[in-house]
DNA sequence: ACCTGAACACCGTTCAAGT
DNA sequence: ACCTGAACACCGTTCAAGT
């Protein structure tokens, strides 16, 4: 593990204990017993540290992801559409803050392109318009985004639902739209 | 116009030159020929007055919709839901980093959470479940915020689609939430 | 009522210098 | 290769003091 990848743990781990707010780069480095000057040896600005969190947070989500059902090439549109926003939303609850870090940094990475891509394929291949399918595409993504960050920001204020209340809440929403394309797809 | 209200005004003007990343209490004072301290006067914090801008920007926007046909408590639920989308978009639109503020902003504001509780009657009235209703209303809350603030986001960096452009796909994803809704509701 | 001046405890970042 | 020390240009906020 090369020194690089210990400071990324280690910034992973602060933003579990403090959250992005607190995710400093002098309190990063007194983790480390190390001065904040010497994480630019390691990571050229905070910026480039934080897309480097997100980029491992996700990937290591799609790794773990890989030989759930809703990634097989076969399966019907509904259940990649409902795993793959399922999915995607674990990651983001995987870690605190972990919606506005991931939606906050605009390069998703290779593999999160790929997946939803694969979708936007096999909602074509059901019969669905290319339009249709980007647009649905689109809308889901933007609900998991809207949900998920706003699910996460309550902070220690209001007392939020328990998790299988909100689970129960996010399906349902996603349940809507499955039934919504649906019915924008011609039946054949 | 007192004191507190031009204060209020410079620094939704200093919001959209300058984005809110930009919007400083130091810069604020330059522009009104003042210290960062004398700020304090008025608003006792940064956040309260980040709140204020808040409540302002949506009273205005509530206000402008009033008599906009969607409001109107005979016109249809989908009319209604529609109208109450695109509104709450148009409000984020009107400034820059308006979806941001907005959705970081806690309180709603006592207008906008009747204006929600209104299209919750609506559905129910036209034979939803309460709990569908309500299941409605977040969900197509949480694609409003997600799909803005992903609009809102695209700095100088990738020259985003034309406004009529992200219009379509706007009202396409909320078509999708009004076919599916619809189809949740028991025929009468 | 409104504002100044000075300070406090922070930020991200740079850069010469050390080992 | 990795780190220190010191500095620069910023933050939000407090508080005594001025008019």
């Amino acid at each position: 593990m090369s020194r690089r990848d210990e400071v990324l743990q280690a910034a992973i781990d602060l933003l579990d204990d403090v959250g992005l707010d607190g995710l400093t780069m002098r309190t990063l480095a007194d983790r480390l017993g190390v001065r904040a000057s010497a994480l630019y040896r390691h990571y050229p600005s905070k910026q480039a540290l934080l897309d480097a969190m997100v980029a491992h947070l996700v990937a290591v989500h799609l790794d773990a992801a890989q030989d759930e059902p809703f990634t097989a090439p076969g399966a019907p549109w509904q259940e990649r559409l409902r795993g793959l926003a399922r999915a995607t939303r674990a990651t983001m609850l995987a870690h605190r803050d972990g919606a506005r870090l991931i939606a906050t940094v605009a390069d998703p990475g290779e593999q999160a392109t790929a997946a939803f891509g694969d979708l936007i394929t096999a909602l074509t291949a059901a019969g669905a318009p290319t339009e249709t399918a980007m647009h649905a595409v689109d809308t889901v993504l933007a609900y998991v985004n809207g949900f998920t960050i706003e699910e996460q920001a309550r902070k220690a204020g209001s007392p939020q639902w328990p998790r299988t209340r909100r689970d129960l809440a996010f399906n349902a929403g996603l349940d809507l739209f499955v039934t919504g394309i649906q019915s924008s797809i011609p039946t054949t």
